[in-house]
DNA sequence: ATCTATTTTTAGCCAAGGCTAAACTTTTTA
DNA sequence: TAAAAAGTTTAGCCTTGGCTAAAAATAGAT
């Protein structure tokens, strides 16, 4: 069984990467000094979960990134079974999950993909990697690179980012959400947008954390 | 916020109380040399929360008995909440909130009391902690000392035990189960009992397990 | 091409929570 | 009541996962 660390640097590799993830970012993600990155990466680099270049950065082996899509899914299914019993806010969900994923058994893993209908989806819209690893191909676009005057589906907002889910969920943005872009400010990024017949304004950072996909698109 | 192992040694010694709780009893509950038990008694000590005499025994202090109710709270709602919405066998249940009860939040916590409306009895039947440690008192009888022909009704059954939770359920065994003493046996303390019509053997190693109450009590 | 700033790693420290072996109490038994 | 047995504690060690300060490597600027 891996600690509870263990399974958050593996995760936080994951999420930064597939890149090579520097120790410092790496440090700064988990909270921790950046030695005590270093450290872990060479353990990790040891049981042959991490691959690790001294200078350059790491990333995860097969063994490694096997584990961390594990430690997502047990993520993504707890966000999914709590939004669907308890009735929590999507910002709440976030941190709950994030401590009950390395409390979740196989067993339990299993019970409560079952009870949601084995989903492929968490609240927040981020797919739910499979029971083995697989990790479904995404094909969703990133808000900011999606083209104007074209009518579009929000796919997936952050879930770690509690101030921009806040607002978000102000302006109605969430999986699901019809949309349509009007401009896009060619200086800073910030897009104009046609919603609910409101006209919002989001700006580049929002746009960047934002999937959507085509109406007609699957 | 206490560790996992804290919490673990603070739930131990409530449940092996309230007298005066050994090292090796301790060591044994909690799979530890009884080495590792003192030591941890002495900083349990330190931090307040147990009182512990050298060569005597330990013992929760008020503050102890508090975050002791706290954990043995977030177990028995845990599972209830998992009885309720996924189905989970009896046996499985203690096993999955042992290692959930330390990632639950006070939120969380109080979100699944809610959605349950706040019971006060777990699936095995045992008593749930108040949020504020108050334990509810107890007036269940042990099915060892009950009355012989009178209609009892099980109560409580222990959620430690994998093997006799699988003899009782195989016997329907379970907490509302209505059965009538017929016999003891005076030199070994087994029970002979009425139950839907059939005839049962409880060895007295079960009868110490299992509470009940009088058919017209509370 | 060198000097400086940034990033990363190493070295050495700490606390928690385990362990075993040895020492010390307490209890039991002869 | 003394010797043996059982239980407990102490001493000393180990791993994990943090930290800071100092050293080393890389990247950037002149």
């Amino acid at each position: 069984m891996d600690s509870v660390a263990v399974e958050n640097y593996l995760k936080s590799i994951w999420e930064l990467g597939p890149n090579d993830v520097s120790t410092q970012n790496l440090a700064q993600h988990l909270n921790v000094a950046p030695a005590s990155a270093t450290k872990m990466l060479q353990r990790l680099t040891a049981r042959g979960l991490v691959s690790h270049i001294p200078y350059k950065g790491a990333s995860l082996t097969p063994e490694g990134q096997r584990k961390a899509l594990s430690v997502v899914r047990r993520h993504r299914l707890l966000e999914t079974f709590l939004a669907q019993t308890l009735d929590l806010g999507r910002e709440q969900l976030h941190d709950e999950a994030e401590r009950l994923e390395h409390a979740l058994s196989a067993d339990l893993e299993g019970a409560i993909a079952s009870y949601l209908g084995n989903p492929t989806r968490d609240p927040h819209g981020h797919p739910i990697p499979g029971p083995d690893g697989e990790f479904p191909t995404d094909t969703d676009l990133l808000l900011s690179e999606s083209p104007l005057n074209q009518r579009l589906i929000i796919r997936q907002v952050p879930d770690r980012n509690p101030e921009m889910l806040a607002w978000l969920e102000r302006n109605e943005i969430f999986p699901g959400t019809h949309l349509e872009l009007i401009s896009r400010d060619s200086f800073d990024g910030g897009l104009t947008a046609n919603l609910n017949d409101k006209t919002v304004h989001i700006v580049s950072s929002v746009a960047n954390e934002v999937h959507v996909s085509l109406e007609d698109g699957s």
